[in-house]
DNA sequence: TGTTTTTATCTCAACGTTGAGATTATCAAC
DNA sequence: GTTGATAATCTCAACGTTGAGATAAAAACA
């Protein structure tokens, strides 16, 4: 059966027979385009229903997995959302206001800047991220769980061969 | 060996133990969302060499592939690129402006709107294009065949049991 | 024919991100 | 110690997208 990603490859190889050799790539990276929008429209959609932006979401989650004192810099923040500086910053700013995080000077190195989640941030978070998961498992409710398990298997070894390691 | 997404799956899996069995998901969706966001990056940086935006260059490759008299309506294009109609408008606006296509407004039926790849538009979408595909062989350099067309069928069964067929 | 509903596109303010530059602090070398 | 380079964060204008509403045409129904 054919999926979208095909019917686009077809087009491809009939409007461009000369690159047909080259559209393998296309296979896996048009899917992986097609999926994340789908599933980060779902998210944000989840996210929103707590009151809570996408990227806030990510902050949100990266501070509490992190586990105690759920306190990370803004820079190492800023690496594991894939951001720019300045969207932290942002995130930051809005999420001190709404009393989910807050900013904390202190240590040896006075550049650096600690976020901290608070007892508020906490409590949203385990309510979205259980939101969260639960949208997760509906998403897949149709979709065989050994496929999902073998994809991620070897999207992970793409990964690691990109380099993508911690 | 262990990727990214193996250690934030590692910290929920230490910090809330109550969720491990609803995790399963996120070994693939944040894989997905991590390749989108590098491949994403990568193809933008590709299109701006050329002068292009990263919308404008999928308005592009979608008028190209869609083939004589390389037209769609505004809606088609739309639904092609997964945004709304707000942002095909600003798409359309610039590329026109550019002289990358042209709006038609023939045929019974006026409030379409008919979007018609230049001959310059044509020029840019091959040039990019190419650039495009070299760049997505690149980034697989280091990646094996065979790896990327199994994850390639594997996603494209993930889609075809979301509904996600034309 | 006249009325209502639906469809297609455009408008525009609000929003989050980008990316270059500014600021301030630390580290390294002399 | 002073200088220069590096590092961490913040500032801010520009940009593309969103999403609700407006506009206008076509289709459905009375």
């Amino acid at each position: 059966m054919s999926d979208v990603v095909d019917v686009i490859v077809g087009q491809w190889a009939k409007e461009r027979p000369d690159v047909t050799d080259d559209l393998w790539p296309v296979q896996m990276f048009a899917r992986i385009q097609r999926l994340a929008r789908v599933v980060d429209k779902s998210a944000k959609d989840t996210a929103a229903a707590h009151g809570v932006e996408h990227g806030e979401f990510d902050v949100l989650t990266t501070l509490q997995r992190s586990g105690p004192p759920y306190t990370l810099t803004a820079g190492a923040l800023l690496k594991a959302s894939m951001v720019t500086s300045g969207a932290i910053t942002n995130r930051i700013d809005k999420m001190e206001a709404k009393g989910l995080v807050e900013r904390v000077r202190e240590g040896t190195d006075r550049r650096t800047v600690k976020i901290r989640l608070t007892d508020h941030g906490h409590d949203v978070t385990r309510a979205v991220f259980a939101d969260h998961l639960a949208n997760y498992a509906r998403l897949l409710a149709t979709v065989d769980r050994d496929l999902v398990e073998r994809t991620a298997e070897d999207l992970r070894e793409v990964l690691l061969a990109l380099g993508d390691t911690a």
